[in-house]
DNA sequence: CCAGCTTTCGAACCATGGTTCGAACTTCGA
DNA sequence: TCGAAGTTCGAACCATGGTTCGAAAGCTGG
């Protein structure tokens, strides 16, 4: 039920962004009454919460995944990036996790923004590693991390499954994109 | 006057954001009182699309002077990317134009969406012209300006002025690595 | 000094939307 | 069948924050 819930709430985040999101359109879109909310979840931000730990998780799983593979810097760095873009338009609420941080009460966006540092700081690692090896060009890889983070988190606001485009075709393109500017 | 408020405003909104502003903060900040607002600006609406036409209207401007210079399509591009990373970090309000477009009632909304997009589409010919002459390659134009796009917006979302960094420098970063992407 | 306009504001208004209340309904072991 | 625990919900509650009101305070030309 609880599961089901979040997806619910994770798909209606999505559509019409949180702050636009009333409990009662949660409620209705997980066909319940908005007063039985409350008996799952403490709080509208905590539902938010668990949408974004969960997403969270997943990235970093697969960030874990890619660290542990035998692959050059540049290869990758590219599945990383299409893994988090097809999180990101696949996934209901993979974009919740990375910008609407800032709606979470201080406690549980503590949590949340540690959380999401230690998957920058994996993303930062794999930029740093190519470039000491001399795959990718020297640069700030804090920065250039960022940089890739912005292209894709902000595919959220603009994708809408059902485009023209599958999701792969934008992380593959993106994928593409993103490490060329490496220097690869 | 009405410009002192915007300027106040566009402060409060870079740094609180749109939605956690207040119009009693708005007023603190301009130094006026809350119910003097409205007889500058009908709404907070209001507000909010004044500051966004602002900096629309500088990008719009940069934008068209860069594609009436003499420049090859990957200096341009340069260029027009560093600029609206200045106007981003540099300008109080050169954000909020491309990052809070939702909060807008739907009749603002098209205004300022209508007027994103022509220059969207400017900076989409200069994607898109460098790969008609060999100098980018080929690729969807629409996808990787996206993409550029949300790299440079994002920007918003974690810097702060009296960093590490001075605006010039992430400018500089940027525009490099988002045109070397290109393959330029 | 006096209309008449612009500008200012303290205090309230009121809709929105997150939240709580108390009761009913369902489930299930004894 | 009984009762306790687990679920569900309609109806209100109430804080937040955008907005309005009516009046007072400046400013200007006559």
């Amino acid at each position: 039920m609880r599961s089901a819930i979040l997806r619910a709430a994770a798909g209606v985040f999505r559509d019409r962004g949180f702050a636009d999101t009333g409990m009662r359109d949660i409620a209705e879109a997980a066909d319940i009454s908005t007063a039985n909310l409350y008996y799952y979840f403490g709080s509208k931000a905590d539902i938010l919460y668990f949408c974004q730990q969960h997403s969270l998780d997943r990235m970093l799983e697969q960030a874990a995944a890619l660290e542990r593979a035998r692959l050059g810097p540049a290869e990758r760095l590219r599945r990383m990036i299409a893994a988090h873009l097809l999180c990101t338009l696949d996934e209901l609420d993979g974009a919740a996790a990375h910008t609407e941080v800032d709606a979470l009460p201080p406690a549980l966006r503590r949590r949340i923004v540690s959380r999401r540092d230690r998957y920058e700081r994996a993303l930062r690692r794999m930029v740093a590693a190519g470039m000491r090896r001399r795959v990718f060009v020297r640069g700030d890889p804090a920065l250039l991390t960022r940089a890739i983070l912005g292209a894709v988190n902000w595919t959220a606001r603009w994708y809408r499954p059902g485009g023209r485009m599958a999701p792969q075709q934008v992380a593959q393109a993106y994928a593409d994109y993103l490490v060329r500017g490496l220097g690869a």
